[in-house]
DNA sequence: TCTAATTTGTGCGTATGTATG
DNA sequence: GCATACATACGCACAAATTAG
């Protein structure tokens, strides 16, 4: 049993950390790793001393640390052992998101508070600049306990991806598709997402002739989402069509529209008000990505969304327990008087 | 490995440059020459200064100066380490926001795209609560070139703002009365600003009977609007009152409102619709802060609202280029249906 | 447990040159 | 010419952290 535990510390001589902090870290990660358990005997004082080249000192400053946090008691004359099952280690993320929109707020807050005083959190925003992502995870790296990424949509990020610890990566919101079941994750499955979500609004949705979805090139918005759009107007024979961008000769009567980014919502709403179409009654709209005021912009738009604060709570949680779940984060169609 | 390392560093004693310079540029040679790499321990403080012939407080000004761009760590009793494995920005800016609203992502998008490459963003969130205020800063005290925060109003965040060289430190958005000339800063006038914005729109106003302001009470809106709307209301002797919480039973026709929070915003343009109140006829609203979306919420929403893009480009401006000014930024009143 | 060596961190005093008014 | 402020550089002293023996 020594033997395997003496072999769970690590020391690097020329690293900054100091080498009795090393020494405690490595308990924390054998606790958290379920190598030792509570009762297990550690090493000898003098057994590490000779094993790793330390000084008596730098050891016992190790042990007496871990003392005085419960980790470990002495008993005199025998040696030290574990007393706790497991160790609340303090977490440091690196929480790397694509960019700042307001639902990422819903995102933070909800992780930040599931962590709480358990860990410290840094943001940071690759804008889906494939240099900056690389550079922000390069610096970072050696860091931090856990990197939760939102990746950029691309092959090319997996090489930087791989010079983190694997057991330290998690993946949020997007990426299902890209790393498949290598790293834990939350994401949406954006193509069953819409979907299911056009498929339960289906009862609205068949009131128009025509749906069009509103998509601009180039953009980050995942591919998948056409293809749930695609999969769902072919089943059900709905007639449809793909716009790049939106401009107030596209507005139809009699037809539906489904907008991505804020810039196309408002100039569709503003070109109805212009041609005095009600929406829901002469159009319709179906917006992603729900925000409170969307509830009263025109009369209230429909949209389809996920959940960004239960993102956020299963993120944390995965982290926190290094549970290597994939969970998909729920996603719905909330109705309003838009369609 | 140390040995080499003193090499590095070349001190020309008669040059124009000033010596503690000379170190860091060594430093920044070695790193783009791949003669160092992340996790180096740097010679010792005394070691340079010994073969060098420089005083210690030389050596410790150019260590001080390269922790705060993020080039090194240091590890009390241990040493300096690299803690880059490329170095180019010359700025490390860290940048304390009070909450993540939709507007803020306009002044972080200005700000950054004005820094450019020329220095990397880490940017924080205090949510007014004065504890996670003064222990991020404490925490990262020492590492970054600049300070743009966005403080909370109040005078028990001085002594944390002590501990920060003055002259790294930029106010941002409020503060402008609390700090006064004290610091550079890109701030809004409050009292001020409402007060311009409303006589700028006395037409519209003058429609209506009464003006309404929701105000929650306790929240973080700065209380010089509050001021600023007495004002107003004195002067032109327009009937006013102040509501803490929007309900329902509140709406009046021939009432103007003028709301601050979104969740207010949502409250009321809905009880609006419920009673078939016309904004801009029956009722007016008036809200803070402009977003795309609120050009589009109902038939539109007048805002009084200041320029954030503008914002973020000045405090740019003033990091980059080390100025020292106090800047007012602009804000005006956004016409929309609902007057 | 104690001593010793090395390291960073901090404070204070001093001196010099330069820019500003 | 004078006063002031600021950046640069030096010297000394002491505290606290790290590690060795």
């Amino acid at each position: 049993m020594q033997e395997r535990m003496i072999d769970l510390i690590k020391i690097t001589p020329d690293s900054p950390v100091p080498k009795y902090k090393q020494i405690i870290n490595s308990i924390y990660d054998a606790l958290d790793n379920k190598v030792v358990e509570k009762g297990n005997k550690m090493p000898s004082i003098n057994e590490l001393c000779r094993k790793y080249n330390l000084s008596r000192d730098t050891v016992i400053t190790a042990f007496n640390e871990l003392q005085s946090r419960g980790i470990v008691t002495s008993q005199p004359g025998k040696g030290y052992y574990i007393a706790k099952p497991s160790a609340d280690q303090h977490h440091h993320i690196f929480l790397l998101f694509d960019n700042l929109t307001s639902y990422k707020e819903d995102i933070y807050s909800a992780f930040r508070e599931e962590i709480g005083r358990k860990g410290k959190v840094e943001i940071y925003f690759h804008h889906f600049n494939l240099k900056i992502f690389n550079n922000l995870i390069e610096d970072s790296i050696g860091d931090y306990t856990a990197y939760v990424i939102m990746p950029i949509p691309s092959k090319s990020v997996e090489p930087i991806l791989d010079l983190i610890p694997k057991d330290k990566i998690y993946i949020l919101d997007r990426g299902r598709r890209l790393f498949g079941r290598k790293f834990p994750s939350v994401c949406q499955n954006f193509k069953e997402d819409v979907y299911n979500a056009l498929r339960s609004g289906s009862d609205l949705i068949g009131k128009y002739q025509k749906l069009s979805m509103i998509f601009p090139e180039p953009s980050n918005i995942p591919r998948d989402i056409k293809r749930g759009f695609e999969r769902y107007c072919k089943e059900i024979g709905m007639d449809y069509d793909i716009i790049q961008e939106f401009s107030a000769d596209k507005l139809a009567k009699n037809q539906a529209y489904l907008v991505f980014d804020d810039k196309s919502l408002v100039k569709l709403v503003q070109s109805a008000q212009a041609l005095r179409f009600v929406p829901g009654r002469d159009i319709g709209i179906i917006s992603y990505n729900d925000t409170p005021l969307k509830s009263v912009v025109a009369t209230g738009i429909t949209t389809i969304s996920t959940d960004f604060t239960a993102m956020g709570k299963s993120m944390a949680d995965l982290v926190l327990n290094r549970k290597k779940d994939h969970i998909i984060n729920p996603c719905s169609l909330i109705r309003r008087n838009s369609m």
